[in-house]
Formats: C-alpha cells, structure tokens, sequence
DNA sequence: ATGAAAGCGCTAACAT
DNA sequence: ATGTTAGCGCTTTCAT
C-alpha cells in the first residue's frame, strides 16, 4: 500500500494523498475527506522512513539515562514516552550503564537517526553536549549546562530543607553520603548542604562519592558510624534503604541512635521500615515537562537558534517528607509533661 | 555528507561505496580499505532512514511492557537493549499501561518502523499476535502462544518448589495471592500450584487477581488473614512486600504467624526485613536471550517461516531462594533438644 | 571487481 | 485547490 495506490483509486494525484495527511488544512474539505476515506479503506499507512528521506525529520527521539534499573529513571522513563506518543513520537531508549564513554558512543550512534534527545543525569562534558545542541534540540534532565534547556529540581532548596528538618531535631553534626562523581545533582546538593549547614549552624561530615546503588549504602553505614554523626543525608532513597539495613544489622536503631534521610522519594521509600524521610521530587511531571520542552522545539536546527535556553529551562519544586526514618537526637527529645 | 561525496572523493563509484559498508566481500579488499578511509576522514555515516528505504528494514526493533515502573521489567529491558546496541540495533521502547487496548495501538504503531518485535508479558489475544508474527519477527517473553518464538520461565516448577518448601515446613492450607487478569504467567503459576499442592497434599486457597503494586499486596494481607492460611505465595515480590508491610501493621509476625513467598526476586527481595522468599527468576539473561532469539529472525518476513517457533522457544530454570520470610509452622517446630 | 541507472515512498517547490 | 516534477540517500539489478 503506497501512496501512488491511494492516489490511483481516490482519482487524484500523489500530492493530494499526501497533503490529507500531513497539510490537510490546503485541501478542500471535501476532497481531503474522500482520500482519507479511501486510503482507510485500503489500510494505507504512510511510510516513515519514505517521509524521513524527503522531509529530514524522523518522528523520532531518543532518551538517554544511566540505569534503567536505577529505580529514580522509571517514572521518567514511563512519563517521556507516554507523552511522545500522545504526540504522535516513537521514543529510543539507551542506557548509557553510568559510563560518559559509552553514553557518548551511543549519542553518536542516536543522533543520526532522531529529531532530538532527551538526556537524563548526562555524564559528558559540557562542550560535547553544546556540540550536539548545536545541530538538533537538546534538553537535559538533572543536569544543567550554561544556554541548554534543562529541566531541574531545586536541590538546594532540598537539601535546606533536610537540614532546617535536622537541625530543629537538635542534629548537630550531620553526615553527607555522597553520590556518583561527574553527576550534577550530587554537586548541587553539597553545595546546598554546605550552604544550609552554615544556615542552621549545623557541622557537616562529608563521606565521599558513591554509585547509587544499595550496596553502596550498605557499604557506606560503616563511614556513618565511624563519623559519630547523629544524622546523614544521603544521596538517593536505593542508598538510604542500604544505609539503614546495614545499620540495623549493626543494631543501631533508626531514628534514635541516627536519623536518616534519603531523596527521591522512590516507591519503596514509605514502604520500608522505618519509613523513610526523603526528599520527594515529582519525576512524572518531570518528564512529560521534559518532552513536552523537546517537542516544542523547532527540529533540523540547533535546540539554541530559536529561544534562548536559558528560558526554557525549569526548576522544580521538591518537598521534604517527613516520615519515621528522623527523630530528634536522645539529648534534645522533648520531656514528656 | 552524502554517499555521493564519498564517492567523488574515493574517485569510485556510489555503488562501491555502498558495498565498501554494505557487502564488503564484493569488493577488492584495497579498493574497499581506500573507500573506507575516505570516508572515515570526512565523517560520513551511512543514512539509515535511506537504507531503510531502499532495503525495507529499519536496523530497529519494538520492545513493549506493560508497565516499566514495575521493578521486574527494567533488568530485561536494560539487557534486551544492550544486546541490540552490541548488535548496531536500535530499540524503540513503548509502555502498554498493562492495558490490551494500549498495547495493540502501540503494536500497530510499531509494527510499520521495526524490524522485529520484542513483547514482554503481552496481554493481547493469541491471534493478534499470530497475525503479527505473520508479517515480521516476534518474540515473546513471560507469555506463550503456540507456533511463536517465545523465552520463558519454568512456572511450574517454580510453584512446585515454593509448595515443597512450605508442605517441608509443615504448612497444610496454602493461600495463592493472585496476578493481574489475563497474565499468561499467572495462569501457569495458578496450573503450577495446583498440581504441586496435589502432589504434597496440601490445601490451596485462591485469593483472587491482583494487579501487581504494592498497594493490591497491602490489600491482599487482609484477604490472607481472613482465609486463615499459614503460609502464602504471592504473584510478584512487589505484591509480597505489599502483604509483609501490612501484615507488620496489623502485628502479624512472619515468618512465625504466616510465611510469605514471593516471585522473581526483585532487588528489593533480599534486603527487606524479613528477607523474603521468593522464587527467582533471571530478567538479564532472559533480555539477552530474547533479543538474541529476535536478532536471529530473517527480517522482512513472518517470524514463523524460517525455523518452527515451537523450537525457538526457551524455558528458563529458576530457582527458590529460601530466605527468612518463610519458617515451620508453631505446630510443627522441632522442639530443642 | 566496478559502474550505470532505476527505483524505494514520500514531500515540496513550482505550476496551473 | 490540485497536479507535475524533481529529488531525499541509499541499494541493487544489470552491464561491462
């Protein structure tokens, strides 16, 4: 079923067939109307590839994120293409595996066969992802980049709010179990603690980088006890649970003997026991904001021609759930009247 | 940077260019290293979407869920897609909402730009499918349909050693907390149960289809209770952990009151408290195998012509993990010596 | 072993 | 408002 067989039995020529579909409005109704009729009739589907060729566009865009097994991508994940398709998009999916080597070889591969990308927690350098941006719409997710659309959550405002929490619980001195190196949100939370920390006049212990994995947590606990904090903020809830699993196997109790608090607000994280505190960030919206950014975009030319990026850039609001995971400190626990 | 650039660069033909990257054998070896240097140095790639459509495959294929937030997907998903990038694939991703409705719009998107089909869990009618193999590659994953290519687990036998565990443990009256409607999986787990509760005489208790969130499993717990088992099997482990929070809420011990065994061992199955038993089920390696078994498929063609599906059809070991969320019965605990 | 030429199915000027 | 025509970039007979 091509074009020319619709245009044969509607009795008109190519051009009509194909303007009742992709220009309709320069067709008379009528006319419009009969060929759509036929061509459904016939099953006629129009060919992608074939309008790929003669327009340049694809109809296509890829999605990029470190770990789809990373339980903070799948909302994201779920919203970006729920949203492509309402928009008539087919969405690639990669995996970069944390690695900016391999996310770079798969952009590469990628951006030769879609209208534009949407990154997640990209790892490259700021100058590749110009580059890129420079030749087709490009928005990021939990990464910001100087003139590129992105789309953010306030993690200062986050981590503020962790320690404003911790801090009014009588914490004094709080650790921070750090997240992946080259990740931007992990930059902007330590530099949000360290702001809040001076805010509040908390002290801050500072327990290095690590891949957000539950393990990691696990491994992490150890450097919690070993710091004599009596309050730490991790990196992402995955890690939390892993953080306070160790803890308990170490019978050290959450909140009394160490709060925690965790972020993302993954499904799990008011499930687990105790219920954990984090910071919830909406990455549903997230990611139909992100696409909703892409698809608005002019395609064919740099994501940065038409509206300054910096515009179109969006930060989110995040909210710290208190939940059973913080308590305040055995010394500042309110008498009982 | 078109063929025909690479072409008056090389001073050869665009038809040798072409087979330099194409069919490379036609080719003096020199001549095609020349070509290929050429056309390394002035950065081109060959266009897909114009490959495609002198050739009618895409380098693409569909991979369909019903639902990536669901913690069982995501390693088969992140498997099946680097296994296609390993093989210069591109692999659409599309989300069914477990909705049959969804998922056949979404088939019929896709089925005009890939070159094959990868469907996890599919909840269409069996014909739907048989037609779509017809026209193309399919291969199908936790669902079997008779003359397709499909990569399963051993479902049976699955349950059969859930049951033997618990019938071990001294557990007569066995409840089954069911899957979604329409699951092909649950339908084998459900045939599973009741053989195996035959073969070690205990008594099965049917609590009903569930969708499989943590939320139906916290609604399930007090089905659980009612039906006075002291031993369940749940769907998934997302569903287990569902049962265990609210069986802690409503102060039920497990394993001590009621044992709980789940299905696929997620992430999340080990580090629970307690640590949950539950059948598992490898999703990496059937992600691989899956896409290896698509990959294999002659494109262009129906998925049934070439080798008789029934033999391209894998069945998955899997294994009970006995952790601490199943123990004996009060009645039949071995008293201390 | 390589070249010439005819499309693949569609869109987009350019006519009319 | 609709038809004509010339490609989009590549592959693939068919020649040589």
């Amino acid at each position: 079923m091509t074009i020319t067989d619709v245009a044969l039995a509607a009795g008109v020529s190519e051009s009509t067939v194909s303007r009742s579909f992709s220009s309709p409005d320069l067709l008379h109704p009528e006319t419009r109307l009969r060929v759509l009729d036929v061509a459904r009739r016939m099953e006629y589907v129009p060919n992608r590839q074939a309008r790929s060729l003669a327009t340049g566009t694809t109809g296509t865009f890829g999605l990029v994120v470190p770990d789809v097994m990373n339980p903070f991508f799948p909302p994201f994940i779920k919203a970006a293409q729920a949203r492509a398709r309402e928009n008539d998009r087919d969405v690639f999916l990669a995996d970069s595996d944390e690695d900016p080597l391999v996310e770079s070889l798969v952009l590469k591969r990628l951006s030769k066969r879609v209208d534009g990308l949407l990154l997640c927690a990209s790892r490259v350098p700021d100058a590749y992802l110009l580059e890129l941006a420079d030749e087709m719409p490009v928005v990021l997710f939990n990464r910001a980049v100087p003139g590129l659309a992105s789309v953010l959550f306030d993690e200062a405002n986050g981590m503020r709010q962790a320690v404003e929490h911790l801090a009014a619980l009588g914490h004094q001195r709080i650790g921070y179990v750090g997240g992946p190196v080259q990740s931007w949100a992990d930059e902007r939370r330590r530099a949000g603690l360290r702001d809040a920390a001076e805010e509040f006049t908390v002290s801050l212990v500072d327990l290095g980088p690590h891949v957000p994995t539950w393990e990691a947590g696990v491994q992490a606990a150890d450097k919690v006890l070993a710091a004599s904090v009596t309050a730490v903020v991790v990196f992402d809830d995955t890690m939390a649970i892993g953080v306070m699993s160790r803890l308990a196997a170490r019978g050290v109790r959450v909140p009394e003997d160490v709060s925690v608090v965790g972020h993302d607000n993954i499904a799990m994280a008011p499930m687990w026991h105790p219920s954990l505190t984090t910071v919830d960030v909406k990455c549903g919206p997230a990611g139909r904001a992100a696409t909703d950014l892409l698809l608005g975009m002019p395609v064919g030319g740099p994501s940065t021609q038409t509206a300054p990026a910096a515009e179109s850039s969006l930060v989110l609001p995040v909210q710290l759930m208190i939940r059973d995971s913080t308590g305040p400190t055995e010394e500042s626990r309110t008498p009982r009247r």
